[in-house]
DNA sequence: AAGAGTTAGTTTATCAATTAAACTATGATT
DNA sequence: AATCATAGTTTAATTGATAAACTAACTCTT
């Protein structure tokens, strides 16, 4: 019958309080006084919130300030220790587990080898490496406080994994697995999207309101943050911008389309061009970062050309979204210094001024962990909601 | 100091006041009481806002429903006659300007030609235009509320025109001297960010959360709706997907990038190419409208090739946005019967069958009149907005 | 070292808003 | 005429924010 989300008093003090948390956690320590003048909120009510977060473990006083001529302020500390939350990276031969803390914190990382695609072997090797992250999770009052997977595919809203077309998986309900076994809270997601909401929380977009992330792998997917918050679309996919025609009458691609942008920017095609130069008789992502760094012409050429075409598609990007910052994050992000000059040389002859201005690139400041920190940072997120904080508010 | 937007009642009330005027708007005639069913908020308050509404004149009852065993209902409508309002779309060649009521509903409409794009020329056609609209207001309680003009070109979020290739201007105030002129609020806006904003508010795109509007004229430009509001990026430029690289080494565009795909899919691209293959001595769009009409078949293969090339940006959009509906408006709109058919098996041929089945291809419902109309309606919300009811509150 | 001034944080009284419940008004049905 | 049903208002209670008063505790000056 409703149509709409009314709003009473109660959301009033979600907000505040939510500004409140994310006042101490973004700046703590800090006293109640100087939150009261960041914030505008009333001292009173800035009090009230504030023993509520240390009744509910989130904050703590973690002793006194400096006084500069009256009554010392008592300084409050966002607590990361209360919980652990669990995200895991689920690649097409890997997979890498993080065991965090609330504040995003790792504290254990594991990273297994996956020897087949298979949904059932890989369902097993899965529960064994969050079994051993478990383990590894120190006494504390919340616990873990759910589970992330971050998945090279297409997810639902209903986290249902629709096409994962490297793992050859279609219409998988991992999460209801999961959770029957160990009862906690799954997050599954795209991990483009997880890198997305990772990098704005902890990493190279903290702060920006508008921004896309691109994880260049095997292929590209994109991640789109807009108003802080992850756009996922009408059904949760949205952000498949690896599969821009930037050649309308290209290559054919895996997706049924045609000169996507993936299939000339992509670690696939940096090694289906490395192999038509005859680099060497086996060659992979390793084997050319040691080669780009001994200079050999042949792969440094190769790595231009590279740069250069993911320029086009992030030329594409900055015309659609005039976002704040691009962030290159997964596999292809460490050759950074190789790619970068290409980049910006395309994107200053293409761009118009304006867009050139206004958007910054950068690379992926959480590493090889972009994506299981991302998932990881939606079960936190998701934590701090039930408990009626929300994380980033502006 | 502040750095954030607290919370208090007063934003509460913004809210269901925004809920319960939006309801009648939307659903009258309508009784007190049914509103609070269908909204959830209590008969009480609902009474309140709508005797603050009626007020305020937005709202009047409008006599007695039918009982269905007990007291009357008695109904309430909104009252779009309490103010007018002003949109201007001023195309390179021409000014088109509507005068409506506070519900958008069209009052008055006038067309002229311009003779030169040179500012001083244009802004006082422009404003004996909005003069004359002006004169045809009917008396009312709040008068003309706002002026809106919708420019082909970048716009910042301070309204300055940065630049508008088809007009050649660049880093013009028009805002300034125009409420210099007029005082009363006058809004610019790109033409796209308009037409988008027009038709989820009035057209093809209503309560659809997220949307893109195309407007293919001259060139290209769409204007990008997520979540209900339009997204302008961060610096107020977004949108220019006009500047899609389609074709990595294609022809060079005035934008100064390669292959865009307006140079492949706007009435630019059908002009050039109905020259080329030597249609007639003189080719302009109403000419190949009439000869489509008489199934001139090398003017249908150019229309087919069209509609093809208008299907790949699409299938980027898509594959980008993942949105309910996509509009197809301006000028190339009204060839809509012989573009559909190529456009979507482009679709249906390039898109993952998530994406395909999940937004639907329409055509603008305002036609001609989307970017006035649309401008119009950026007025009209600013103006509820200042008396704290925001429109198409979800 | 006493007092003046300053800053931190809490308490109190008040205000604004929503809401449940009681109440008034009005009709339909039996 | 009596009973039930629905519409809309009034009232009292509740929640939350806030200004102002107040307590606490410290620094600096003389």
């Amino acid at each position: 019958m409703r149509s709409q989300q009314t709003a009473s008093n109660s959301l009033v003090k979600q907000i505040n309080k939510s500004i409140v948390f994310e006042t101490i956690k973004t700046k703590g320590p800090i006293s109640r006084a100087q939150i009261s003048k960041e914030t505008g909120l009333n001292k009173a009510t800035v009090s009230t919130m504030v023993s509520e977060l240390i009744k509910a473990s989130f904050v703590q006083e973690i002793g006194e300030g400096k006084s500069s001529g009256g009554r010392k302020p008592v300084m409050l500390y966002f607590n990361p220790h209360v919980g652990y939350s669990i995200g895991i990276d689920l690649g097409v031969n890997y997979i890498l587990g993080v065991l965090t803390d609330l504040g995003g914190n790792m504290v254990e990382e594991i990273t297994i080898k996956l020897e087949s695609t298979e949904f059932t072997v890989v369902v097993s090797q899965l529960q064994a490496v969050i079994e051993s992250l478990m383990n590894k999770a120190p006494e504390s009052p919340y616990g873990i406080v759910g589970i992330g997977i971050g998945v090279p595919g297409q997810v639902d809203p209903h986290d249902t994994i629709l096409f994962a077309p490297n793992l050859q998986w279609k219409n998988v309900n991992l999460k209801q697995i999961l959770e029957n076994r160990f009862h906690i809270p799954i997050v599954v997601e795209n991990e483009a999207n997880a890198g997305a909401h990772g990098e704005q929380l902890y990493g190279a977009g903290k702060n920006i309101k508008n921004q896309v992330y691109v994880s260049i792998g095997i292929g590209i997917g994109t991640g789109i943050i807009i108003n802080h918050q992850l756009y996922k679309g009408s059904s949760g996919i949205s952000g498949e911008m690896g599969h821009f025609t930037i050649d309308a009458n290209g290559q054919k691609c895996s997706c049924g389309s045609q000169g996507c942008w993936e299939l000339y920017a992509s670690e696939k095609a940096l090694l289906a061009s490395a192999e038509k130069e005859k680099i060497a008789t086996s060659v992979d992502l390793d084997f050319l970062y040691e080669e780009a760094k001994e200079e050999n012409p042949k792969v440094l050429n190769l790595l231009h050309t590279l740069g250069e075409n993911i320029g086009i598609g992030l030329v594409n990007i900055i015309n659609t979204f005039n976002p704040g910052v691009i962030i290159i994050g997964n596999r292809i992000a460490k050759f950074e210094h190789w790619i970068i000059n290409p980049i910006q040389r395309i994107l200053d002859e293409r761009l118009s001024i304006y867009h050139r201005e206004n958007t910054e690139i950068r690379f992926s400041a959480l590493g090889i962990d972009s994506i299981a920190l991302g998932v990881n940072s939606f079960t936190i997120a998701n934590f701090f909601r039930k408990h009626k904080v929300q994380m980033g508010v502006e």
